[in-house]
DNA sequence: TCCCGTTGCTACATTTACTGTAGCGAAACG
DNA sequence: CGTTTCGCTACAGTAAATGTAGCAACGGGA
């Protein structure tokens, strides 16, 4: 393989604190964090109905990663349960493209 | 709280397994996977520069990730360290409207 | 040839994160 | 009342990630 190449060495690129992106793929590299977004997507579900929904998560972990993401401003609770925000259905809009790409992911050869 | 929404009950809604997006978005969710195909975004670093750009996570469980990445087809290792596939830069494409949104949630008021 | 630095990668003990089960107090019904 | 469901928590057990160290292989110098 080739040697160290010098362009990549100095700067550490992505890493630098603050930038929000990365804060946000800290939070969304959690687990069940997507799954969470993904499963409110369309309408409220109590805590209970959202347990179901994410396969029978520990209700620890869940509650440990609602509370996160109702501090990030993505989930709130609400009178139906736990939904989206305004601000969280936009953030969700933003998988659009990852569920295609899903898709032909699904029908791709990967050995 | 309003009582049990009936229709969110029977349905178990998205976690029926062999749906693609389900299996992309457990990949994803794991610890420094997001953040592998991030720093990777814009050419192929060797695993201790990646490991530097992921602020020097370990080396161990950056190892499993980049197989696990190599395995669903995202990355390569090539000559010039490891690299994004013509896929990983597919599924990278995705996080572009994620980029964007990350930095209009950072000039956010969430309390 | 011998050294030296870097490569990808692994071992292993420690620490942290997550799981699974149980159950709490409160509210909404009968 | 009693029942059921709500959001939420405790806690012991297990799985995952960290941090440190180091391996064998390769590529130059000298």
């Amino acid at each position: 393989m080739a040697r160290q190449v010098p362009a990549t060495k100095s700067g550490v690129r992505g890493s630098r604190t603050g930038r929000p992106i990365m804060a946000l793929l800290d939070l969304l590299g959690r687990r069940w964090t997507l799954r969470i977004v993904w499963e409110l997507r369309d309408g409220a579900l109590t805590s209970r109905a959202l347990r179901t929904a994410c396969d029978e998560a520990s209700p620890t972990i869940l509650q440990t990663r609602l509370t996160e993401l109702r501090e990030a401003g993505f989930v709130e609770l609400t009178e139906d349960g736990y939904g989206l925000t305004a601000l969280g259905r936009e953030l969700f809009a933003t998988f659009t493209p990852l569920q295609r790409f899903a898709e032909r992911w699904s029908k791709q050869d990967r050995s």
